[in-house]
DNA sequence: TAAACATATAACAATTTACTTATATAATAA
DNA sequence: TTATTATATAAGTAAATTGTTATATGTTTA
């Protein structure tokens, strides 16, 4: 009962976003690194438009944000948002997706790095 | 990190089932109060199928549980579910709804007082 | 400037979801 | 034991969701 309450109705749609495995996934890796939308496409061996409208789903309610970088666009959590402690409270239910991006890394596929 | 860790597969299903309103509110006011169906279906104006329907979705993933009551079915979360501190943690975000129960009270529509 | 690369958007199809109405089941009351 | 009340289930439908392919946009490199 500490942090700021969200509506019911906000949550709902929250909740929803989350209930993807693909969106939160890529949210629980966001979490500690970010990313950019063809390390994503590799991970989840599936298409770049699919990617990039789940993307576009979780930018939309603000729960991440973009950052142009050259030709790559780098996804991150925004951690402004007023949703951002909900998120980490689900966020620290799930294990570490760390692996994901280690197989990237294997491969020389990955981008973002900072 | 504490608390046990839950798939991503499992977390998006219960996310997925926690991301409707109807549900939403309903696990939040059995947060504080037991209920049956008769009264979610006054609270919700909704059809007695409709409710029926979010409560067994719930049931089969166990995040509530059901005690028959005479005639009555009462629902109550169940705290033992693994996911009940997942749970616990999205809850603790949203606004209290006692205020539907006291409408409830007040129509004289209250069933399962304890 | 043209080709290549990264990403977004549009249009569409398949699937899933959340209602509805009708009906079945179970308990209680008359 | 019949009527009433509470709940569940089945079947059908409309809307929402998620993927696909095709194409557009923006950036870099040759």
């Amino acid at each position: 009962m500490q942090q700021t309450l969200i509506t019911i109705t906000n949550a709902s749609t929250i909740l929803k976003l989350l209930g993807d495995k693909t969106r939160l996934t890529m949210v629980k890796i966001l979490d500690s690194h970010d990313c950019c939308v063809c390390e994503f496409v590799e991970m989840f061996k599936t298409s770049q438009p699919a990617i990039s409208q789940h993307l576009r789903k979780l930018k939309d309610l603000g729960i991440v944000k973009e950052m142009r970088r050259g030709q790559w666009i780098i996804y991150s959590l925004n951690k402004e948002s007023e949703y951002y402690p909900l998120v980490q409270n689900i966020l620290q239910h799930l294990p570490n997706q760390d692996f994901k991006l280690k197989e990237l890394e294997e491969q020389g596929l990955r981008i973002s790095c900072e």
